[in-house]
DNA sequence: GTGAAAGCGCTAACAC
DNA sequence: GTGTTAGCGCTTTCAC
C-alpha cells in the first residue's frame, strides 16, 4: 500500500480522491473554498481508508494541536480527582486532548513545565491550585497564551480564574458553631502560602470578632492540608488549658485526622468535641460520624473553568475573568452543642 | 531576537554555539560522536537561552515523542486514582509526559481512541482495566507498538500486562468469612464482562464448595462494580427466606451500599451482617465500622506496569509477559462471628 | 475552487 | 567529529 507502517496521510487521501493534498488538508479545516461534491468525496475518501490526522504535524505546521495541559500539585487526594473530573467531562464534549502534569508540590517545577507547554506542546493550560503563578501569569498574558487558574486567589493581577468562596465558606462555618454555643473552636490552617488557606483562616478569625470572641493563638494550629497535621493540632489543642469544645479543620483530610486523635484520647464526636471540616470530599459522608463540613463544588470548578478556556481558544480576546463558585455548609453528625449548654438547658428551666 | 514568538529552535542554538544545527540535535540525543567541548559549549547555549526541544517535531521527524498515552474508563471512583499515582511517580522518575484519555466506560471508544494514539501521538499505551481488548491488541503487537495492560485478565493471548489475583483474594476473603462460621454468604458480583469480575465470582464459589457448602443462585447478584448495585443487591438479600449472615461485594464501592442499606434496615454491622469489599480503596479504612477487605496493591501495580512500558519502549524486542501481583486480605471491624455462632459459644460449654 | 510550493522544528542518513 | 540534506505530515500562502 503505501511506503511503511500502513500510515494513511493526506497525500494518500488526495491520491485516492483525486485531488492535491492542498485541497484534503482545507477539507480537514473546514475550508468554505471545497466545492461540496469535492468535498464530499474527500470526506469519503477519509473515512474509507480509516485517515486519522496527525496532530503533532498539525501543529507543527501553524494550525492546533487540539491539546490542553492540565498541571496539578498531586494525585493523592480525591479532591484534585473531583476537579478532575470536571475538566474531563466538559472535554468530552469538545474534541480536546488531555496533556496531564503533577508537579508534585514542588513550587519550583512549576514554571518550568507552564513555559514548556507554551511554547509548543499544548493549546491552553489549566493549572489547578498553582503555588506560585506570579512566577508565569504575567509571560503568559503578554504572549497571550491562554489559560485559567483553578481554585487560587491571591494574585492582584487579573487573570483567568475559577476559585470558590473560602472566606465566606470559613466564616459561615464557624458561625454556626458560635451559634450552637461553642466559644472556644481550635482552628487548624492549610499551607498559608496558599490563597485559600488564608482566606479560610481570615473567615474564621472574621466570624469569631464579629461575635466578639478573643482570636486565641494557642487555638490556631499551622497545618499544610495533609492528615497528620489535623492529628497533632489536635493533641496540641487537647493540652492546652482549657482545650476547645469546637475544632475546625482547613479540610477535610485533616478533619480524619482531628477525628482520629479525639477518638484515641477516649472522647467522642460530637458529644465532647465538634469536629468540621472543609472540601466535602467524598469520604465526608462516609466516616462515622458523618462529617460536618464546608462543600466546594469541585468537579463544578473544573467544568467552569475548561469552558472559560475552551471560550478563551476560540475567542482569542475575550476578557479575562475571575468566577467565584458559593461554598455551602453541610452539617451532618459530627457537630452539636457543647456539653456546658447541654448541661445549662437542662439545669436552669 | 528570531523571527516571530520568541521560540528557540535548535538553529538558534547552532547559530550561537557556532556549530551546525546537526550538531545540536547530536547533543539533544546524547550521541556520542560529539566532542565534548563541543558538547559542553551546546548545553550552555541551550541553557542561556532557554531552549526546549520541540516534541511534536521531534516525534513528526522519527524519533520518540516521549509522551505515553494513558486509557481509563472513568476518573469517578479512588480506585483509578490510586493506578494513576503510581504510574504517575514512576513517570515522573523518567522524562515521559502523560496523555490521559478517559472512555467513560464506553467500550466502543476504547480501540478508536487506541488506534488513534498508536498512529503518531504517543511512544507507548497504558491500558487501565480495558473493556474488549481483543479488538486491538493483535493489531498492536502485529505493529510492535508497545504497550501494557493494567488490570485485565482474560485474553488468552499472552500480551504486557499486569494484574493482581482477584481469584485468590476472593477465595480466602470468602474462606474467611466460613472459617468464622458464616454458611450463608451473600455474593454481589462485579460487571461480568470484566476478567476481575468473573475470577472473583469464581473465588467465591471455589471456597464454598472447597468447604461443602452449596453455591445458592439467590445468594449471588449480578451487579456492575456501583455503589447502589451494592444496595439493591442488599435489599434483595434481606427479603430472601433464610437471609445471608454475611455479605461479600466484589468491590469496595458496593459494600458502602451494602452498609448502607443493612443500616437502613435497622440491622448492625457486624453484629447482624458481615460485610467484606475488595480493593481496599483509601475509604475503607476510614468508614465506621472499618471495612474488612481485599486490598490490591493498585498503586503498585500502576508502577510495574510503566516499568514493563519503559521496558519495552526500551529493549524492543523484550518478550511480553504478565505479571500477577498478590491480594491480601485486611481484616477490620465489618466482619465478625454471625449471632448463632456467638451463641452456641455461650450455650454448650 | 484547486494545485503547487514553502516551511514548521526536528531526526537520521550520508558526506567529508 | 561535524556539516549537509532529505524528509516526517501538515498549514498556509500564492498562483492559476
Amino acid at each position: 500500500m503505501n511506503k511503511r507502517q500502513n500510515k494513511i496521510t493526506i497525500v494518500d487521501v488526495a491520491t485516492e480522491a483525486n485531488v492535491s493534498f492542498g485541497t484534503v488538508s482545507r477539507v480537514i479545516n473546514n475550508d468554505i473554498h471545497v466545492k461540496p461534491e469535492t468535498r464530499e468525496r474527500v470526506q469519503q475518501t477519509m473515512e474509507r481508508l480509516n485517515y486519522v490526522v496527525n496532530r503533532q504535524a498539525q501543529k507543527l505546521a501553524g494550525g492546533r494541536s487540539n491539546v490542553i495541559g492540565l498541571l496539578v500539585p498531586d494525585l493523592g487526594t480525591g479532591y484534585i480527582g473531583e476537579i478532575i473530573r470536571g475538566i474531563d467531562s466538559e472535554l468530552t464534549l469538545s474534541d480536546y486532548d488531555l496533556m496531564l502534569y503533577t508537579t508534585h508540590r514542588t513550587a519550583s517545577k512549576e514554571a518550568g513545565y507552564v513555559f514548556s507547554l507554551a511554547q509548543d506542546m499544548v493549546d491552553g493550560i489549566l493549572l489547578v491550585l498553582p503555588r506560585n503563578p506570579v512566577d508565569y501569569t504575567g509571560t503568559l498574558a503578554k504572549k497571550k497564551f491562554p489559560f485559567v487558574l483553578i481554585d487560587h486567589q491571591g494574585t492582584g493581577k487579573d487573570c483567568p480564574a475559577v476559585g470558590a468562596s473560602n472566606w465566606q465558606g470559613a466564616f459561615n462555618a464557624t458561625d454556626y458553631l458560635i451559634q450552637l454555643g461553642h466559644k472556644r473552636i481550635g482552628f487548624i490552617t492549610g499551607s498559608l502560602d496558599l490563597g485559600a488557606a488564608i482566606d479560610r483562616l481570615d473567615g474564621y478569625k472574621t466570624a469569631m470578632r464579629t461575635r466578639h470572641i478573643p482570636v486565641e493563638s494557642d487555638l490556631i494550629y499551622e497545618g499544610t492540608f495533609a492528615q497528620p497535621d489535623g492529628y497533632t493540632g489536635t493533641i496540641q489543642f487537647l493540652n492546652v488549658e482549657q482545650p476547645p469544645t469546637a475544632i475546625f479543620a482547613s479540610n477535610d483530610c485533616m478533619a480524619m485526622g482531628v477525628i482520629d486523635a479525639i477518638r484515641d484520647h477516649g472522647l467522642k464526636i460530637p458529644d465532647d468535641i465538634s469536629v468540621i471540616g472543609f472540601d466535602d470530599i467524598p469520604q465526608a459522608s462516609l466516616v462515622r460520624p458523618a462529617l460536618t463540613t464546608v462543600q466546594q463544588p469541585l468537579e463544578q470548578m473544573g467544568r467552569l473553568a475548561t469552558q472559560m478556556l475552551l471560550e478563551i481558544l476560540t475567542d482569542t480576546d475575550s476578557k479575562p475573568h475571575r468566577i467565584e463558585l458559593p461554598t455551602q455548609l453541610m452539617i451532618r453528625d459530627s457537630t452539636a452543642k457543647p456539653k456546658a449548654v447541654q448541661a445549662n438547658r437542662e439545669v436552669i428551666p
